[in-house]
DNA sequence: AGCCAGGCTACCG
DNA sequence: CGGTAGCATGGC
């Protein structure tokens, strides 16, 4: 046992399982975890993960719902359409413009796979995937055990004195991943934890640390 | 009215 | 390398 791992099943507790990542072929419902997924759900967290960088997954939401009332919430039907009808469609998203250039080159990449998995360091290679969208498909799409860091990780850990104002991503990524590794020995048991713990930190994150200062009321100051 | 959102790139020193 | 402007809409 250790304080993170603390940290995860004190936010279990509160607020039960999130069930991520929300799919709009199960109606957005939680606990939607499929294993595997199918190529169209793949797909779908890939243009998610896309879509809400800097965004509420509500716009996110609005966004796919565009695409899916046209048919076109699949690979092929978003490559061949209209450039001005795709943006239009993801406009709710924000940086429509951007994410319009980061979907079509991510489509490339991804019909180029024919399927199979890509490596983290390919996804990096693709134009508007960083590392957090990079672990956001593995984690969530292909069921890969990439721990999937955010701004509130990265706050949260520093107001419980875990990491620095300084700390980068792979820091961050590596902290996470090896506290958890240390408690969990079963992989299967450790996937479904990465997929859980984010979500429960956005969850928390949230209500604790979007405003400044950050982590006024966070229960979790007296876990650790 | 202003700040924030489930980031990333380009460009600067 | 680290730091930061720009990207855009919507919710509160």
């Amino acid at each position: 046992m250790n304080k993170i791992y603390d940290i995860y099943k004190t936010l279990y507790e509160i607020y039960g399982p999130q069930g991520w990542w929300p799919i709009l072929g199960h109606g957005y419902h939680k606990l939607d975890y499929t294993f595997p997924r199918n190529q169209n759900e793949i797909f779908e967290v890939c243009l998610g993960s896309i879509l809400t960088q800097n965004t509420t997954f509500i716009s996110v939401i609005k966004s796919l719902n565009n695409l899916y009332v046209k048919g076109a919430l699949h690979v092929d039907d978003i490559e061949d359409m209209n450039v001005y009808e795709l943006k239009d469609a993801i406009r709710p998203s924000g940086y429509f413009n951007q994410k319009t250039r980061y979907i079509l080159e991510f489509i490339k990449f991804y019909k180029a796979l024919n399927g199979r998995v890509p490596t983290r360091d390919a996804l990096l290679g693709v134009i508007g995937i960083g590392e957090e969208s990079a672990d956001s498909i593995l984690l969530y799409g292909y069921n890969k055990r990439e721990f999937k860091v955010d701004a509130y990780t990265k706050r949260l850990l520093i107001e419980l004195s875990f990491i620095d104002a300084n700390a980068k991503y792979k820091d961050i990524k590596n902290l996470m991943e090896t506290s958890l590794k240390e408690c969990i020995k079963d992989e299967n048991e450790l996937l479904k934890t990465y997929q859980e713990f984010h979500a429960l930190i956005v969850a928390h994150g949230k209500k604790y640390y979007s405003k400044k200062p950050y982590g006024i009321g966070c229960i979790l100051k007296e876990v650790v």
